[in-house]
RNA sequence: GGGCGAUUAGCUCAGUUGGUUAGAGCGCCUCGUUUACACCGAGGAGGUCCCAGGUUCGAGUCCUGGAUCGCCCA
């Protein structure tokens, strides 16, 4: 699919910004991202969290694209008919405030336009700004499925809203009602009570006299909102309360208002709080609403709904709450009816989108009784058909579900999706509807009316997983895709979106929608903070991946992050993705030079059996990370699963499997090639890392595989090639005889360092290596090349030292190493390291001869362990004998 | 008030059925233009795994209590 370069013109670094828009738009163009429902396969679906459409991309978005890009990448590669479902959310609230916010720079609102003129206009806004988020997620490399992209209020689902809502309708399960809700006086709305943010905030605690009716005294009540006794009904004590419960039956007076209240007696007033006597405003208190339902007490509504207070209030009226709060307080003193303030913490609800203080009061809206369609939801949780990772977020989940209130989903928003209830203008009939009804189902009328509110967005959320694919008509891909297999999201929306989609997937499809549910944590910036626009902390993912690429990005998101834990995202930690990123292409960039024209070498490298011990060697280790990042993957650890392949990668193939095949690519053009293996295990690395890096790994396999001698009938993208899952087993020989090259070849060069000698210079080394004599002759060539050794012996078993004067000893696990330094070193000096070594060596042989000498460990401990501790005793021993004679030819 | 999470190297974080001498990235120090890579290589320094108890042959990991910070719910 892309042409192959000639290796001298592959670039020195990686140049992701030539690389990403033409292989996303090949991937698109060829429709890899779009599967169909094959019954021969399994399916594996994400739908993707719907983001505000006219919103743009954050750095949540780029975690949970990441994320889930991942997981449909991995499991498409796992041969699987993978649908990752792109969709974008009307979002009622933000959307309308946006709209209007650029209506007032024309100096209009959006009741000057109308509602019809008003909705043309957010829909304007949407065609122009609606596809933002699209060319954002393209740009990290995205593979979902265009083709098959949703928005909130397209006709299919918003029938399956109009579907629901009739149905619930009919259930008895919605009903309309006059409540107390959450009512922003700023956006003109009823609120759920997710929509409202819970703050403490300094306030007062005002304790008010309001006069015993019959008798001379007060009863003194606490409240923080004193603007509200204008719609008090009641003064509830605790029955059990002595200071009070032989009022119960009496009334006061209500002052300003001239009222008589009934004192009653109610177990919820808590004794300890204020003075133990509470006003009681069903009108404008959730809490004192329930007290009045209780007692049968009038509900009075003293506020407008841009929170001026109303004729209730007498005097008062038209005056704003918090201005009125003030004269109210003012005009009790004057009276000698404030008993006393408090400085008092205050819990104070806000507007979840402006921020404004909510007001609790009394409306008619329409609400979905939970209960019942939490019942099985809970249920689902609780026997495991869904799985939620980590595990900790079941509790939340269950105490919310089993804790459930009614939702109240009308909105007073022009933007959404309209009440499907119509009301007959003749004779007040009210009937809900999929479709317009014509005319009155009671009276024939044709005069209908609908219901001006629209649902609560969460509402048409909330049925995403099943109305993206085709409910309420019975799909192929409904049959297919249906239930969806997992659910990414952040876990600050397991409430709004999650639990929901639970309840009303399962109530319209009669199954779960999602077999496990995945939450990742927040980004926040590097000093831990939220994101956002106020703290001007943002970074855009868009800037970020023009600087670093899409891949360095994504690896940033993934590496080192746990599910469910928030993590800080810095310009540093991408700049170390583009760095891997970088290393990869210049391990490409080695192998691909030195395959030119060696197509005969090369032969078998598509699945090559190795001879040669340091083949052996990466294959152990290929198979190793292999099966751990399948492991991982499996398990949801995926920024562990990217963490082990970079580690592969980058400290054993690069820093060492390449090293010492340059030596035998250089040395010994007889000897069994490395280049199958160079190649191979490339080509497979690739093949894991495409999940995580999926443009440089096309980039990279392209140009690899088009100058390998073709073997296999290879797909045209690496997209659709299959996913190692089995690299066959470890060789624990050769992982033990390439660590002995390894060892002493640091050792060299440790020594070479710390005698700060010029890299040029060679030196010279003897190694005496019981048991793995063999290997330490065979690896002759590497390790004088890679330590720059000139001369190099190794012991024969038995053979006599040579004098140890003026050499550095490095005694090793598998061998000891002399390095003759002639007038370099300093025996005392050297003397003092090795016994250092021996007093350090002798510490562990103690404790493991103590572990091993217990009766209790040798019983209880499993036996690779026993059998673990026995072999580090007898290399510690054999150390151990070393450095005594070491010690004893230097005369210690 | 209830619940949850975090506390591990200078910084940011991994460490998932308890089992070597606890790891990575970044930063720091020394050296280096060897024909993949300075977006690099080699070597190095740096840790009472928050505290106190407990369980266990064995605890960063499990239990109890406490401290600090953060989040959610009421």
């Amino acid at each position: 699919m892309t042409t192959s370069q000639k290796p001298q013109e592959i670039p020195k670094a990686y140049e992701p910004n030539t690389v990403e828009q033409r292989l996303y738009q090949n991937w698109e163009e060829r429709g890899y991202f779009t599967p169909s429902p094959d019954p021969d396969k399994e399916p594996f679906v994400i739908i993707m969290p719907p983001p505000n459409v006219t919103g743009s991309l954050h750095l949540g978005h780029g975690i949970t694209a990441s994320l889930q890009d991942a997981l449909t990448r991995w499991h498409r590669m796992l041969g699987k008919s993978a649908l990752w479902l792109p969709g974008t959310d009307h979002a009622g609230i933000a959307t309308q405030m946006v709209v209007e916010r650029d209506l007032a720079t024309e100096g209009l609102t959006r009741h000057q336009l109308g509602r019809e003129k008003f909705v043309e206009r957010v829909w304007e806004w949407v065609a122009k700004y609606g596809s933002i988020i699209t060319q954002q997620h393209k740009s990290l490399g995205a593979s979902c499925d265009w083709t098959r992209e949703a928005f909130t209020l397209d006709p299919g689902p918003a029938r399956a809203v109009r579907t629901t809502f009739v149905n619930l309708y009919n259930k008895g399960l919605i009903y309309r009602g006059e409540r107390i809700i959450n009512w922003c006086p700023r956006c003109g709305t009823a609120l759920s009570d997710l929509e409202v943010n819970h703050q403490m905030e300094a306030g007062k605690l005002y304790h008010l006299r309001y006069p015993i009716e019959g008798d001379d005294g007060y009863l003194v009540v606490a409240t923080t909102r004193p603007e509200t006794m204008v719609a008090d009904t009641a003064v509830a004590v605790n029955p059990d309360d002595p200071r009070h419960n032989h009022l119960i039956g009496k009334t006061v007076l209500l002052p300003i208002i001239g009222r008589s209240l009934p004192i009653i007696g109610d177990e919820a007033v808590e004794v300890e709080f204020g003075t133990g006597a509470l006003k009681v405003t069903p009108g404008h208190d959730a809490t004192d609403f329930e007290v009045g339902q209780r007692h049968g007490l009038p509900v009075i509504n003293a506020m407008n709904l841009d929170a001026t207070m109303n004729e209730q209030a007498g005097p008062y009226a038209g005056m704003d709450r918090f201005a009125a709060r003030e004269a109210i307080v003012k005009e009790l003193e004057e009276q000698g009816l404030v008993d006393r303030l408090e400085d008092y913490q205050v819990s104070l609800g806000h507007c979840q989108r402006c921020d404004t203080v909510v007001e609790p009061l009394v409306s008619k809206q329409w609400f979905v009784q939970m209960e019942p369609l939490a019942k099985p939801a809970i249920e689902a949780v609780r026997d495991g058909t869904i799985k939620i990772v980590p595990e900790r977020f079941v509790n939340d989940y269950m105490h919310w579900m089993t804790n459930i209130r009614d939702w109240c989903i009308s909105r007073q928003l022009w933007w959404g999706h309209r009440i499907p209830v119509w009301y007959c203008d003749d004779c007040g009939h009210e009937m809900a509807a999929v479709e317009a009804p014509e005319r009155c189902e009671s009276c024939q009328s044709a005069a209908l009316t609908q219901d001006l509110d629209v649902l609560d967005t969460w509402f048409s959320s909330g049925l995403w997983p099943h109305s993206t694919l085709g409910w309420p008509d019975d799909t192929e891909d409904l049959r297919y895709f249906y239930p969806t297999t997992v659910m990414e999201t952040g876990y600050d929306i397991i409430f709004f979106w999650v639990a929901r989609m639970v309840m009303l997937g399962i109530e319209n499809m009669g199954e779960a929608p999602f077999k496990t549910i995945y939450l990742h944590g927040l980004v926040r910036d590097a000093q831990g903070k939220k994101m956002s626009k106020t703290s001007g902390n943002v970074m855009d993912p868009l800037d970020l991946v023009k600087e670093y690429g899409a891949d360095a990005l994504r690896v940033a998101l993934m590496v080192g992050v746990t599910p469910g834990n928030d993590m800080r995202l810095s310009p540093t930690k991408v700049e170390a993705g583009r760095n891997f990123a970088n290393k990869l292409w210049n391990a490409a960039r080695f192998v691909s030079m030195s395959l030119e024209g060696q197509e005969e070498a090369l032969q078998g490298w598509s699945n090559p059996t190795p001879q040669h011990r340091h083949d052996r060697w990466i294959m152990s280790r290929l198979a190793l990370v292999t099966r751990q990042v399948n492991t991982y993957l499996e398990q949801f650890q995926i920024g562990e699963a990217a963490r082990v392949l970079q580690d592969f990668l980058w400290s054993e193939y690069c820093d060492w499997f390449i090293e010492v095949a340059k030596v035998r690519l250089r040395n010994e053009p007889e000897a069994p090639s490395p280049l199958p293996f160079l190649a191979h295990v490339l080509e497979q690395v690739l093949r894991l890392l495409h999940p995580f890096m999926p443009f440089i790994t096309e980039e990279v396999w392209q140009n690899l595989i088009a100058r390998l001698p073709s073997e296999l009938p290879l797909p045209d993208s690496i997209m659709l090639a299959s996913y190692p899952t089995d690299a066959g087993v470890e060789d624990k020989n050769a992982e033990e005889e390439m660590a002995l090259t390894m060892s002493i070849v640091r050792a060299i060069r440790a020594v070479r360092a710390e005698f700060k000698l010029p890299p040029a210079q060679l030196m010279e080394a003897v190694v005496e290596a019981k048991g793995l004599t063999s290997v330490a002759v065979e690896e002759e060539p590497y390790v004088t090349q890679l330590a720059r050794i000139g001369e190099y012996t190794v012991l024969a078993e038995g053979q006599e030292r040579p004098s140890m004067e003026n050499a550095v000893t490095l005694v090793l696990s598998q061998a000891a190493v002399l390095v003759p330094l002639g007038g370099l070193v300093d025996l005392a000096a050297e003397r003092r390291r090795l016994e250092k070594e021996l007093a350090e060596g002798q510490q562990n042989m103690q404790r493991l001869e103590g572990r091993l000498g217990d009766a209790a460990f040798l019983e209880k401990a499993p036996d690779n362990v026993i059998e673990r501790e026995r072999e580090r005793l007898a290399s510690l021993q054999e150390q151990g004998m070393r450095l005594r004679e070491f010690l004893a030819q230097l005369g210690g």
